[in-house]
DNA sequence: TTTAGCTAATCAATCGTTTGATTAATTTTG
DNA sequence: CAAAATTAATCAAACGATTGATTAGCTAAA
């Protein structure tokens, strides 16, 4: 059946991305791709032609859900610059949290000195939430929120390294914090709601230099 | 010749360092290191017994730099919390942008979820410098120098996570930045002391709540 | 002669991929 | 409708290539 396929291929999707994450690209292999999907090694080359096929596919099936992550906020009239931004940190912490598996994956490939479609590709994507914060920045600046000095370029490298620097060093941030991140529930029910907190404070007194605790 | 011998070696870790960087462990083979190189194939497990030992003795030679990077700072009885910390983030800042291309093989191989040796290593190194900086946050707090309810633990995150963001997505902040970040002359000239800046700023109205920005 | 440095050749293991055969499902034909 | 033909999905086995590692033998210096 035709959604049988769907499902399968899904599924192969999934594991996959989880290997290629924990092990990398070339650390990972198709037979352990396979295995651990618990389909024949041949299906990941009659479904996506080959390895590299298969790695792509994982981006693709991901893109439209980080096209869309941070666009609009920063249209609301109704909504002061400090709100925007806020409301950002929540969404992205909300929305790359749970992807953390894809996420390293995408750091991973980031790094790598080789130029490729999929660098561009990703480069691209990324992109669209870096200007979505940066407009917010420029905005605030402009509107007299946020003082006038502040390094706006140097704040986007604080919010999203901030995360990836959780997400991307297990071991270390695990260590820090004391508790082994890749629990999944302490990462929803307490790390999740932590992050939020910190960021907006961390921001809020340096861009407004006003540590309000309360919220 | 024991000099030449020594020359040989380090050329080799030269070569390897940058090769390991460009494309990972396991895509860099030893084929291609030793061809790069210009030494034989076998000169490798003669000198480094293993690939995974010539990849650790690479390490080995960065590890008294990188042990020594931050330590005896916080043992200064005649510092104030904060220009300690703020001793610390120049010394990583100065440290850690000229050994860039070692940083992001560092960042990849620990966000590979694999047991190994290794990772235990380089996560046991990289926690001195963590406990470093959280044994002066703590301090800090102590003696009434910060916030008591600041969140010392991700404070870590970000201090690391944002220059990690800067090195190891060349081409996302380059665009953020509107220049090559590959560029020594701008990184050292511009960037390095903008980094420093910033991140003193940041964590001074954040710790403290005092943006002063003249210093 | 002895020994450390070095090399070409080779090792078994694993890699990603392909193959041909088999089964299940669907379509066409009589 | 039933039988035959066709297609799609799946499998075990094997492919050639490449991997990291080892071997035995060579070279040059002490």
């Amino acid at each position: 059946m035709d959604k049988d396929k769907i499902d399968k291929k899904d599924h192969i999707l999934d594991v996959a991305e989880k290997v290629f994450s924990d092990l990398g690209f070339d650390g990972a292999s198709t037979r352990m791709i396979s295995g651990e999907a618990g389909v024949n090694m041949a299906m990941l080359n009659y479904y996506f032609g080959s390895k590299e096929g298969l790695f792509l596919a994982i981006f693709e099936r991901k893109i439209s859900s980080f096209q869309t992550l941070l666009q609009n906020i920063g249209n609301d009239e109704n909504m002061s610059s400090w709100d925007k931004l806020a409301k950002c940190i929540d969404n992205y912490v909300d929305r790359i949290i749970v992807n953390n598996c894809f996420q390293k994956l995408i750091n991973r490939e980031m790094s790598m000195n080789k130029r490729s479609d999929l660098s561009d590709k990703i480069t691209q994507i990324l992109m669209v939430n870096v200007l979505e914060i940066k407009k917010i920045l420029d905005e605030g600046i402009k509107n007299g929120s946020f003082f006038k000095d502040i390094d706006t370029q140097l704040v986007i490298a604080s919010i999203f390294g901030t995360k990836n620097y959780i997400i991307n060093t297990p071991n270390i941030s695990s260590l820090i914090l004391g508790h082994d991140i890749r629990d999944e529930k302490f990462l929803e029910e307490h790390l999740k709601p932590r992050i939020k907190i910190y960021m907006k404070r961390l921001l809020k007194a340096y861009l407004m230099n006003d540590n309000d605790n309360t919220k």
